[in-house]
DNA sequence: GTCATTTTTGACACCGGTTACCCAATTAAT
DNA sequence: ATTAATTGGGTAACCGGTGTCAAAAATGAC
């Protein structure tokens, strides 16, 4: 091995003595190829040990080998398994992720997305919930026609661009694990307005309640920002006015973790006084003690989903499937009312 | 507007009719060049919008716009850190970041790296803590002639290559105010052997006990490995030897976190009966009651400047400080012993 | 064996920048 | 006035792939 540096694909070409087309189409597996050039280019490209640079790809192609997560979701376990989840998506494939948030609040949202994919030029982009629900982003993916898919709680687009959860069922599932264990004052804490998720998840309350036939006790319902905080106000709050709630269905995991510490402080036992649920299932709420009754958010599962759904060619089967189950996780936060 | 795809170098020196080469020198701020024909390119480059495409920048320069942060580190919350460190850092530029963990156990992770620095050649590569340790990544990097910064709690490399915090004095003023609070028996739970932040950790929890002219109490010392359980694991084998000690210093915060609800659940009182202190300040630490004691570990400032040292030209200010200060957050887990 | 048809392959321009090198115009020095 | 040094800017090749389209080779029908 001399000063050699990186052979090219003209290298591959003269040394198989063909055009350096025909190695472009091995590289990139074309089908109009006799089978004995293939094992020809083939092996002199193991030999001289070729790797096909991306940067030129790129710039033929216009389009960078890599997938973008675009967020403004500020929860880190949250991002870190969305990336978990893509990157496993890739795993094995030459593509690579990129990060980009972005402030919800800002003005220039858009021509930052706008300039991001511009320079950028990913393959595909994922949107992370809750800026996912912008229609105006995904618009902008197609105006690039970069390929993108919206993660949610719901069927925002086509099954090809959209995978998601079923929150309201998973909720109801987990309410009317509540209500069979024999608890029939449930509060609620919601999560913030505006968004799919919450409304999802408490349409799964309200349906679990209905289907019981158990009245909505508005009184036993507060608002939420999925915060720590907002779980242990709701929780006081609750208290403040006398609760008589057996069981807290919290809307997510964080908030159930805050309601719990403040019914503790308050001198509630859990799960004794009060039974709690969560969601999400945050590596937090099996440490806690007592470890938290929560339904599991496929979030790795969901993201992986969309990395296959963007690097795999259109009408792929990974391209239907855009629906995963949001299961209940039993541990040690719900008994029956004492 | 008409069906305008993407004006190009070529459109900016035809309308300021002068050639490409000037229009580069124009982009590249490059010197050798008249005020007064590079305001009329400027102009025009507002004029008709050019944005100029890094794909094909990437390939005449053989180097992305990118900077990967390269991980082996499972903790949610520091990576999110870092990533917005980085992010910050590299806000208002054309830079973007891309993320890359690796399996520190793998026989092939020197491979995969390999394989990853030739096919996305990132501009540079902020190497993560604990895998920044070793040296054979940041011998990749130069082979690569990648640019790269190594996050450490010590001096591994020289000042260009590396960002740090002083762990270790840090953790002496956390102990030593322990010990001015009156505490004299202190025990220390530690983190998992052969890397350097725990090392640093326990040698700055070793000074502060000699300066005090405290005797190192072995029986009071036990090991950890940074996580909630391992925290529990070692406050409950402190309390069943008959733990006589006033206080505990946790490594980091999900020990010391772990260890203060073993202590309670033993029906020891936080920080009536134990003080605890920990380190990282996760947003956890200031969420649990009582609010945790902690040492604020400035990680997005490291990789904030991280991202400085590998954008900025060599030579610049932001090579020169690589050291960062780790300062003491009082809050609410330490009284004087009783 | 000839001709039409299909399959393989190659020539060449192009993606949109950069670098190396050269020439022309000024300015400074002799 | 002549030469040398400096500055401003252009030409053409190149980075390493891909698309188009036509030529060459293989196949099949008669």
């Amino acid at each position: 091995m001399g000063t050699d540096s990186k052979p090219t694909i003209n290298d591959v070409a003269r040394v198989a003595n063909v055009s350096k087309k025909t190695v472009s189409r091995v590289i990139n597996k074309s089908p109009l190829l006799s089978d004995k050039t293939r094992e020809k280019v083939e092996a002199v490209i193991k030999e001289i040990g070729f790797v096909p640079n991306m940067q030129a790809r790129a710039l033929a192609l216009r389009r960078n080998f890599i997938i973008a997560a675009i967020h403004d979701n500020p929860n880190a376990q949250f991002l870190v398994n969305v990336q978990q989840g893509i990157l496993e998506g890739i795993a094995d494939t030459e593509f690579g992720l990129m990060v980009q948030p972005v402030d919800r609040n800002s003005p220039t949202i858009e021509a930052d997305i706008r300039a991001f994919l511009e320079r950028q030029r990913p393959y595909g982009v994922v949107l992370l919930p809750p800026i996912s629900e912008r229609d105006s982003l995904a618009e902008l993916c197609r105006e690039f026609d970069c390929r993108y898919v919206r993660m949610g709680s719901v069927q925002l687009d086509d099954a090809e661009h959209v995978v998601s959860s079923n929150d309201r069922e998973a909720v109801r599932d987990a309410v009317t694990y509540l209500i069979d264990k024999g608890h029939t004052r449930i509060a609620l804490i919601e999560g913030p307005e505006g968004f799919t998720s919450p409304r999802e998840r408490r349409a799964g309350f309200e349906e679990a309640m209905e289907r019981a036939g158990l009245e909505l006790d508005e009184s036993l319902i507060r608002p939420g920002s999925y915060t720590f905080e907002s779980g242990v106000t709701a929780a006081e709050d609750l208290m403040a006015k006398g609760m008589n709630a057996t069981a807290i269905f919290a809307c997510n995991d964080e908030m159930a973790i805050g309601a719990m510490i403040a019914c503790r402080r308050h001198g509630l036992r859990i799960p004794e006084d009060v039974s709690i649920v969560g969601f999400d299932d945050t590596p937090l709420s099996s440490h806690i003690w007592p470890s938290l009754t929560t339904v599991h958010w496929p979030i790795k599962q969901m993201a992986l989903s969309a990395a296959r759904k963007i690097i795999d060619p259109p009408g792929s089967p990974s391209q239907q499937d855009w629906l995963l189950p949001s299961t209940l996780i039993e541990r040690g936060s719900v008994v029956p009312p004492t």
